[in-house]
DNA sequence: GTCTATATTTCGATAGAC
DNA sequence: GTCTATCGAAATATAGAC
């Protein structure tokens, strides 16, 4: 989140995320990467360690990106409308960089991940508004509840998954109203 | 779902799902395959067209097998007692074979899915007892609300996202009440 | 910091004998 | 249907000159 300083190394990121999105992981090599920076693949070892070194800093810088487009959208005075601002915002998101968000909340194993203190940072804005709702006694289950319900609901809507007629949209409005229902409404036991 | 015939192409697929546990897509290469069928690689492209078929093979294998369990499972009495067992299930199957899991679900982009008329068919006694809970009107809805919960508390869960204190099994009881309380509480709109 | 050249590895897939 | 032999295509990464 520091301004990008447009170092080299930032623009390699840059191209990485770009050809990520493009193509998805596979598709970033380091002939790829240094094909469109205009530059032989070795020099890029001059400025990244080794392609594994280049994923993990995509994953981190979409992670920052990510964290700062919640931080845009909370609502501090009103954790309802707040919850429903930063889950449509991670929904926009996930449709402006489909790869980056499977990337982010670590649906592709094998490939790194944010460490858990980044992506905790990411959603932070998230579960503070969450616990405000549902309590302090079921807060982290609240918070698993929401995210649970919008990560699944995203990742299956870009995987295609989800065509089954209806209109997407209002699947999502409906789900994250009876969500946000489901959270106000203190269940008995 | 016909009973497993034992022709050396069962034993191939069997075999390549096996590999994917262990090592991810990327361990099922033609050579690990062979290697542990006890033959050169060659051998396997009279059985299998290429490596791609190989994986859509296991990918249409494991959804077949995740349709059995849940339809073992369903109870067509109570509907709520229904989705409970199925979306249990569901959890069950992820954790024994998670990277099958992620494929049949489409979590993996690049990777083969499984048609969407074979996702459905593995997902219909889902479905439909959660069209009987909530109603007609919002069937598609409430299907959408539970699978995509369930889905997203699951893919969390495996990436290790989910890691933030707690008891994970009650996290995932408590979600799975709400989440079936809302069904069956009808908003106004 | 960039280049050329290259070592190395790994894999998918085919040809053709048996 | 199995084998050996092999092609061909990538791709990562290093060495060393400039």
């Amino acid at each position: 989140m520091p301004a990008p300083s447009r170092t080299d190394r930032d623009r390699i990121v840059e191209t990485a995320s770009a050809l990520l999105e493009e193509g998805g992981t596979e598709a970033v090599t380091m002939q790829a990467v240094a094909q469109r920076e205009g530059v032989q693949a070795p020099s890029l070892y001059k400025h990244v360690q080794h392609r594994r070194a280049l994923l993990e800093a995509v994953v981190r810088s979409s992670a920052r990106q990510l964290t700062a487009r919640l931080e845009r959208v909370r609502d501090d005075g009103d954790p309802r409308r707040s919850i429903t601002a930063q889950v449509d915002e991670l929904r926009r998101f996930a449709h402006d960089r489909p790869r980056a968000y499977a990337l982010v909340m670590g649906a592709a194993p094998d490939l790194p991940r944010p460490t858990p203190e980044l992506l905790s940072a990411s959603l932070a804005s998230l579960l503070a508004a969450t616990t405000a709702l549902a309590g302090s006694e079921h807060a982290l289950d609240g918070a698993r509840l929401v995210v649970a319900w919008a990560n699944g609901f995203i990742s299956m809507e870009l995987a295609g998954a989800l065509q089954l007629g209806g209109d997407i949209d209002v699947a999502w409005a409906w789900g994250l109203q009876r969500i946000v229902a489901a959270l106000e409404d203190r269940p008995a036991d």
